[in-house]
DNA sequence: CATAGATCCTGTATGC
DNA sequence: TGCATACAGGATCTAT
């Protein structure tokens, strides 16, 4: 399911390709809408934004990717949901099964496709306004923090925020208003390095802790980053439709019964928030009283 | 306002 | 074999 890595492999496949072909010199001539639930907030129809605007580059905060428009203070926002898909394909490949938009651009041989099994995610356009440092970003995307990976993350306003919350530490860290890209995978896998119980309330942890667990989650998102990032199967790919392999790196998630790579407890499996959560039952204590 | 829970969606895996 | 059910989960909406 893609988190911050992986949508950040897509984003940097992107702006390659933009770069490459140089996208901005090449309006987009034709807009395909195959599924309307592929389409989200369309106040204006997509196809009208789009035919004839160029593309800039491609941004990123947390989850959400963007295409800034030349001259017209607006961007293609791209989320990729559950099972989302962005891919570079040449204009004459057959659709995909799950094909939701096709964007063509004049006088480039790939196409950029949108495909995605289960319509969670989904494109949109948006109007560009200030983020407050001097840069830009969609309105969607105001309310989305900034991520772990930004270079302009106040990390001590991020933990006095974490701390003031009065939910369990993982719910936390799924709160992208919060800190913005982590995903229940690497939730899991930042606790088990921290050695924290996603139940424990957050503002029962010590600031130090706090602190360790942010630095725990840049790290475990930096190496899979490195690896292209995490895949269960062919959902998650690139744009160029291969997989990560960070997935054969992962110490909690998805490890049910397996032994702890620390102290070789079996990994246990829990419901929360209406999913799984994987964690060491040994080092991750949980709290006295959930 | 803050927090908790339901909901959307489809392919795959599992159970009877 | 076939049908039914569980499961995967990010973001948004609704309820408390």
């Amino acid at each position: 399911m893609p988190e911050l890595p992986e949508v950040e492999v897509v984003r940097s496949g992107l702006q390659a390709w933009a770069s490459e072909v140089q996208v901005a010199e090449h309006p987009i001539e034709r807009v395909d809408v195959l599924h309307p639930r592929a389409v989200r907030r369309a106040e204006v129809d997509l196809r009208t934004h789009l035919v004839g605007a160029r593309v800039r580059w491609v941004s990123r905060r947390g989850k959400y990717l963007w295409l800034p428009l030349v001259g017209s203070d607006s961007a293609l926002v791209a989320h990729l949901g559950m099972s989302g898909q962005l891919l570079l394909v040449p204009v004459e490949s057959p659709d995909e099964r799950h094909l939701r938009i096709r964007i063509r651009f004049e006088g480039l041989t790939r196409e950029l496709r949108f495909a995605d099994q289960r319509t969670f995610g989904g494109l949109m356009t948006g109007a560009l306004i200030p983020d407050g440092s001097g840069g830009h970003l969609p309105e969607q995307v105001a309310h989305i923090a900034r991520d772990p990976l930004d270079p302009l993350l106040d990390l001590d306003a991020t933990v006095h925020r974490i701390r003031s919350k009065d939910v369990q530490i993982k719910r936390v860290l799924l709160d992208q208003a919060v800190l913005s890209g982590i995903g229940n995978i690497y939730a899991d896998e930042a606790l088990w390095r921290a050695r924290i119980h996603g139940r424990r309330p957050a503002r029962s942890l010590p600031r130090a802790e706090v602190v360790g667990l942010i630095e725990h989650v840049r790290q475990v998102m930096r190496q899979a980053l490195a690896q292209g990032g995490t895949s269960f199967d062919a959902l998650y790919v690139n744009v160029n439709g291969s997989s990560g392999y960070f997935e054969r790196s992962l110490q909690a998630y998805g490890r049910e019964g397996e032994p702890c790579e620390r102290c070789g407890s079996p990994i246990r499996r829990e419901r929360f928030m209406n999913r799984s959560s994987y964690l060491c039952p040994r080092c991750q204590r949980p709290p006295r009283r959930r």
